[in-house]
DNA sequence: TGGGTGGAGAGGTCTGACCACCAGCATACA
DNA sequence: TGTATGCTGGTGGTCAGACCTCTCCACCCA
């Protein structure tokens, strides 16, 4: 048993290899967006083949940490920080996610990141997301659009939180929700009425207001939870967040496809 | 140009491996804890090569999604839903992650998950909760043993709330913070308290009373991560979950070693 | 009965060659 | 002069096949 002397340096070469990403990531020398050196010399500067090197990088871009540009390079990931978005899917059709609990989840989630952004908030995200809240008013015909602002605002709600962790678990399940959301937009409708609901969450941010905060983002998420169900076929029954159509098929996303 | 024929069918190899594994998890063909084929074969049946499949595998296996065993085989994960483990420590890296936020994620998704389970636990669930509850006392002298049965609880708790989404966020949590918290409880004094307070979060679970859960987690949680604070050198400027001490060294994690 | 041992099968790594993609630059053409 | 074209170097993507290490277990022998 007693291995003889230290014959293997590290261990694992995956390990390896993250160990040195997130080595020069912790010392500050890699930064968000910046190029991590090409496979072929990182090989020769860790003294492992190049298939090994392709191995480690692969695991760190699983885990969204990376992003590769084939002939270009391999960066490190910058933008809001989220999981692998493939992830939440992959785990669902593991574990049988429904998309109900999907919404649950936000709801917890994300009224409490209102409240917290009621608490933590400055001035620079006030602006922020009046400036959203504007956008959506101004192009409330448009549910692509539209969207797009909506995901804005609330990203910035998750940062003004100032609790990066709960903005990256929110972050990637809105990301897996994205896809369905966008088909669902289609009627306009109600778009004015949601920009109203985000001028009221923008308001009690603002006015410091948390328990305001956490009641208007409350309201905002069931709001858009029961129009969601309106125009989903067929599963009339499931719209109540309790455990009863086990087996209903409305589980998310699917596509790894970018 | 003109790519002759069908040559590429899918796209890149490692969504290949990725979207056969998902096809055959989402048919049930694949069950946790199932092996999957082994490389080789799964490379003549794709028709690539065995390198692309390790790619793929590796993939998965970052999404802790499945689990590799060397000399023996891949297997579907098994157990409780969750992210890869070094996931979070390895976002910790590059954006900074503070403990104290892990912290507060836990309280919150945490406490929204007493309250699920009060509403939602079955016989099923009250009964292992309370089984952990006694354990917890009958070796309220040993802090390691303690602390396993401490996350058994949490852990049924989460599956009692019926939402495997949270579950899984907090099951992600938790697991990055068992090693330090595992240097932590060194002084037993306090476990006979501990386990005081899982006994009423448990009672006020089985008496279907959600708020007084909430309650009584909360209380928990933050008991704990006083006394967490209080055994950690050096850092007592920063107890308080406000966003102050920007640069303190407290990131969470740093192993990827098992 | 008990312990030792070797083989089969699975994952881990290496090598080196070749393919695919992208960016930038030099050249050629209008 | 200005735009279009095409070449080329650098980078990731894939492949093939060989060899190593680890586990497990059936088999054999004391």
């Amino acid at each position: 048993m007693a291995r003889p002397g230290l014959d293997a340096p590290g261990t694992d070469r995956t390990k390896q290899v993250v160990n040195h990403i997130r080595a020069l990531l912790e010392t500050g020398a890699l930064q968000p967006g910046d190029r991590i050196p090409p496979e072929r010399v990182l090989a020769r500067t860790l003294k492992i083949s190049r298939a090994s090197v392709r191995t480690g990088i692969g695991y760190l871009v699983a885990m969204g940490v990376m992003k590769v540009r084939h002939g270009v390079g391999t960066f490190i990931k910058d933008g809001p920080a989220e999981f692998s978005k493939a992830s939440l899917g992959l785990m669902g059709a593991l574990y049988g996610f429904q998309f109900w609990q999907m919404f649950e989840a936000r709801l917890i989630i994300e009224s409490s990141l209102a409240a917290l952004a009621a608490e933590r908030g400055k001035e620079e995200h006030y602006a922020a997301l009046a400036e959203q809240v504007a956008e959506m008013y101004a192009i409330a015909d448009n549910p692509a659009d539209f969207l797009v602002h909506d995901m804005l605002f609330h990203r910035i709600v998750a940062k003004a939180s100032g609790n990066p962790i709960l903005a990256a678990l929110i972050e990637t399940i809105t990301t897996a929700m994205y896809e369905k959301r966008r088909k669902t937009v289609e009627r306009a409708d109600y778009l004015r009425e949601m920009a109203e609901m985000h001028r009221e969450i923008y308001r009690a941010i603002r006015a410091r207001d948390p328990i305001e905060a956490r009641k208007q983002m409350e309201n905002h998420l069931r709001t858009a939870e029961n129009a969601q169900n309106m125009e989903l076929p067929g599963v009339h029954a499931s719209h109540a967040p309790r455990p009863h159509a086990k087996k209903s098929a409305t589980v998310i996303d699917r596509s790894l496809a970018k």
